[in-house]
Parts: C-alpha cells; structure tokens; sequence
DNA sequence: GCAATCCCTACTGGATTAATAGACTTTCGG
DNA sequence: CCGAAAGTCTATTAATCCAGTAGGGATTGC
C-alpha cells in the first residue's frame, strides 16, 4: 500500500508551490523546493516535468524562472496526481475504477478478497478524490500560524515586514526572518 | 497503493481454507488451492510456509497431508496477514502505526501530506484491521448460496448428498456436482 | 517401499524505482 | 550581445524487489 518517492515527492512540490502562492509569491524555483523538501534536484525536475506535461504546474523558462501551479488549487485533486504518476489506487486491479482489469479468480461476484479491497479501495478514494490541494494547503497554513511557526516561501523580506506589518496575515511576517 | 501477489495469493489461500472449514473439510493441499485460484503452485507453497511460520496455518506433512487454518477465522485479521507480507499499510512510512519512520520533511507536526496521508493510512487499517478472515468467509459463502453459486471445498461427494442431503445446510448440495 | 505430500534453499529474469548525468534551449540583466 | 541562471530533453544506471522456477530432502499413508 505504497506511496512512491515520485508521488510523494510530486505532492510536496505541489504543497511548496500552493502555498507560496497563498502568500503572493507563486513562482518557485526547483532548487528552491528542494532545498526546502530535502528532494535531489534533478530527479524532482523530472517529476515536475511530468506534473507540467500533465497541466498542473506551468513554468517560466530562462533566468529568474520556475514552476507555479496552473491551475486553482482548489481544482487539484491529490487523487488524480497520484493516478498520474504511480497509477490506480486500488490495491488490486478488479476493484480499479479507473483502469479496471479482470483479475483470475474465476467468479468476481463472489469473490471475498474482492470484496474487502473494492471497500478500501473506496476508503482510499474517498479520501484522495475530495481533498484538493488548495486544502491541504488551508490546514498546513492554519496549523503553522496557529502554532507560530516560521511560514516558508513568504514573499522576500527586506526587513521591513517586521516593523511594519501592512500584509493583512500578521504571522507571515515571522516568514520573513527565515 | 498496490497490494503485492504474495499478499493477495495468500488472502485467497486463507478464504479459501476457512471456507472449507466452513463446510467441514479443513485439510486442503496445495494443488487443490492452487488450481481453485490458479495460483503457480510453488510459489503458493511459499507463501504458506510464510503463513505457517507465522502460526496462521498448519500443516499435515506426508501422504493425504495439507494445510489448515491454525486458530479460529475470527482470530485472523486481514491486516496481519498483509503486514507480515507486504510490510505496513501505510502509505508513507512517518505515518505507519507498526513501523514507524522519520520522513524528509522538516516538520512532521505542520506537514500537509502526512495529515493527508494518516487519513488514508487510517482509513484501510480501519477496514483491514477490523475485518476478519471469519467475517470474509461468511460474507463469500452467504452471497454464493444466495445465488445459487456452486460452493468449493465441499465434503468429497460420492452422489449421495444429492439424493439424501443430509447435510444442514441444503445448498452445500450444489456444491457436490462440482 | 513407494508414492504423494509438505519442507527448505537457492537462483533468476524482468520490472520498477530512485536517482544521476550531461548536453541543449530559453531568458534576463547588464 | 554576452553570459549566467534557469528549465528541457534524453540516456543511463545501480539497486532493489517481485514473481516465479527449480530441485532435492523429509515425512507419512497405504
């Protein structure tokens, strides 16, 4: 029941890009996400490459470039990201909507083990399916304020968000001082 | 999200068995089970030894040997069998209640995929962890006598119980002219 | 004793995973 | 217009895992 390091890796970057978008600096740099991810560098460039090809994410080539999401975080759905690079996530292909294959057990009506994973398979969607990035994003941010701790990805601070805090979130500015 | 064969093949062997217990024929061999399911039959054997050294089944070694179910069906829970196979549910390791392991991340506590991910995780430990093989057995031979389905396993027919069914349950007839 | 069964150990071919490498193209600032 | 800094594209790879195959050994029933 496995999440592969690209899934994971893909859902991170997706995670790092929505919420620098949230606080108004939505173009982020490979390097950037991961250094903050800890992720080797060319091997999340492939991933975003692929999450680009996909439609998720767009990009600014050249000098001063990088990802951003896009689409609306609230249209990304952690589900179809993790079909997108590891494939169906039923545990068994008889029980997959969306790639669906026969499997050998000779009567799939009445088949126990098919029974059981076609309900996990419903958990693990009914999960994936709903939540869209844009609210994973919401909690992550929510949490972190409520728990004072340093926002990443805030738009680059000049030292002057400390003193004067004009942005209407005042705990970005703890962002800041990262 | 991909349960391995070796965890599927063993669930199907497990069902299997409690089913023929079910019906009053614990002892079934390997080749039995394997031509029931289709499974390549040394690689089942594997896989039952797994289960033996595990303690769920044992074995009568010799002629007219086989395997059988070493405790109660209602003892046997679905999500052992596939932890001992396939390692822990979890889809990310920082979120598995048996193995728990440290990911990349810098901060577990505000980490948006691990909130995502312990849902999941929770929602297949709660389906797989609950159910049990005695529930599946149950459930399989409830839905096959419903419809009028042949029941495998039965006790070895030698024509009589279709005359005289002595049986309790008429329908384990059906499963004679097998 | 012999045939059928489980037991044990080793191996293997293929696929997948998780990268790594490097040359190429685009863009910006000066 | 040049060069540095970014993304793009293609190839390679080392390691691991998966799903099986193989074959001889031990045990038991008839």
């Amino acid at each position: 029941m496995n999440l592969s390091k690209r899934s994971e890796y893909a859902l991170r970057a997706l995670i790092d890009l929505g919420i620098a978008k949230e606080l108004g600096r939505p173009l982020l740099q490979v390097s950037e996400l991961a250094a903050k991810e800890q992720l080797p560098i060319k091997f999340l460039e492939q991933i975003l490459t692929q999450l680009r090809v996909a439609g998720y994410v767009d990009t600014k080539r050249g000098k001063l470039g990088g990802y951003f999401l896009a689409k609306a975080a609230t249209r990304i759905k952690l589900g179809k990201i993790i079909r997108l690079l590891d494939g169906p996530l039923a545990p068994i292909p008889c029980v997959s909507q969306s790639a669906y294959h026969r499997c050998t057990c000779p009567d799939e009506a009445h088949c126990g083990l098919r029974m059981v994973m076609l309900d996990v398979r419903n958990a693990i969607a009914r999960i994936l399916d709903r939540v869209s990035l844009a609210q994973v994003v919401e909690i992550t941010l929510r949490k972190m304020r409520r728990d004072k701790v340093a926002v990443p990805f805030a738009r680059q601070s000049f030292g002057l968000e400390e003193i004067v805090p004009f942005l209407k979130d005042t705990t970005t500015g703890e962002a800041a001082k990262r």
